[in-house]
DNA sequence: GGATTAAAATACCATTTGGTACAAAAATGA
DNA sequence: TCATTTTTGTACCAAATGGTATTTTAATCC
């Protein structure tokens, strides 16, 4: 049995529908293997849910990262960002990351620690780059840049938590761009 | 049994947790009352979360309704309703309403059909809102009306669903204070 | 009080959940 | 080719879910 399709075939699921909502029973017949293979694979449902958002946080998440600390200027960083949000086609069906942080009581304990540990990456990855606007004078607003931090990370995660709900991306992006434009508008 | 009573009982078991993670048995011994006689009075599990929604309608969300229809202006209304999303102790862990929302996909046909319709009649008030602001020439920006609503009601149930998670009330009130900020500065 | 009717609870149903004991295959070694 | 080891799958477990048939209890009527 390939764990790396197993992976893949997981992440799908679970991605286009919701963690909580994908048994490992699901799993397994989807991707044709049985039960035992899979719990010799992870050891728990838990196990599984965590390699699942490793594998994520390696092949999706990395790309948010690298927008956040490509160390391009304010706007044009929070250009990029509201283009990935609101048009990149893989947030099609939401943020699989942002599903789990949710529902992350629904979670166990592995996954739950690695979620809000990418959680804290995420928040330390927009005070970095707030600082540094800061620092080059492009981030003027009176707005802390930890406060500016959490607020940019909500609204980019509302952002794409509405795409999961099938709400049209062109409003979207106009209620992101509303949104973020506190940061640019003093 | 006391259908009021099993009413209250189930709106705080839902409203405290999440209406995906009570199970009707749990609602049962929670009110002590045996499950024929629950599904005596409710039929299902949809109907009795109908129910209890409806209930939650008529004893909290009125009030909501209420700032919103106060009649007043634009800075006081926003105001009103920063306090109550950010402030207000019946909010402490969320909104039975925004909880039922976001996870819909989970609920009976009866209950979503319901939500739907909350859902529409807010986002009308927050029309017939923003509509009289702009008559009275307190709503100048570009935003249209309907943009607006939208992106007011989105950043409400933002705020409130951060406070169920356990969120600083300060923290909401300066992040829900900074998005609403759009209406009033141009 | 005794018969009838309305209310409630016990005890069950099928299905699904996460998880595993154990037997059947398949690959490896000599 | 035969024995050993590793891999995989069948078949099961207990618990919990939403929902109900049936029996017991309680109230009503005469």
């Amino acid at each position: 049995m390939n764990t790396e399709t197993v992976l893949d075939v997981a992440m799908s699921a679970y991605w286009q529908s919701d963690p909580a909502d994908v048994s490992v029973n699901t799993v397994c017949q989807m991707a044709s293997i049985s039960k035992p293979s899979l719990y010799r694979e992870f050891g728990s449902e838990d196990g599984l849910k965590r390699a699942v958002l490793d594998s994520y946080a390696d092949k999706v998440l990395s790309d948010m990262f690298l927008i956040i600390q490509g160390g391009r200027g304010l706007e044009e960083t929070l250009g990029a960002l509201i283009d990935f949000a609101s048009a990149d086609p893989r947030m099609e069906t939401g943020c699989l990351f942002y599903k789990m942080r949710a529902g992350k009581h629904r979670l166990g304990p592995t996954t739950r620690a690695r979620v809000e540990e990418i959680n804290s990456a995420a928040q330390a990855a927009y005070v970095a780059f707030l600082q540094s606007c800061r620092d080059k004078g492009e981030f003027t607003t009176a707005l802390s840049v930890g406060a500016g931090a959490t607020y940019l990370g909500e609204q980019l995660a509302l952002a794409i938590t509405q795409r999961a709900s099938g709400e049209d991306p062109a409003r979207i992006r106009q209620m992101l761009t509303l949104a973020l434009s506190v940061f640019t508008r003093a």
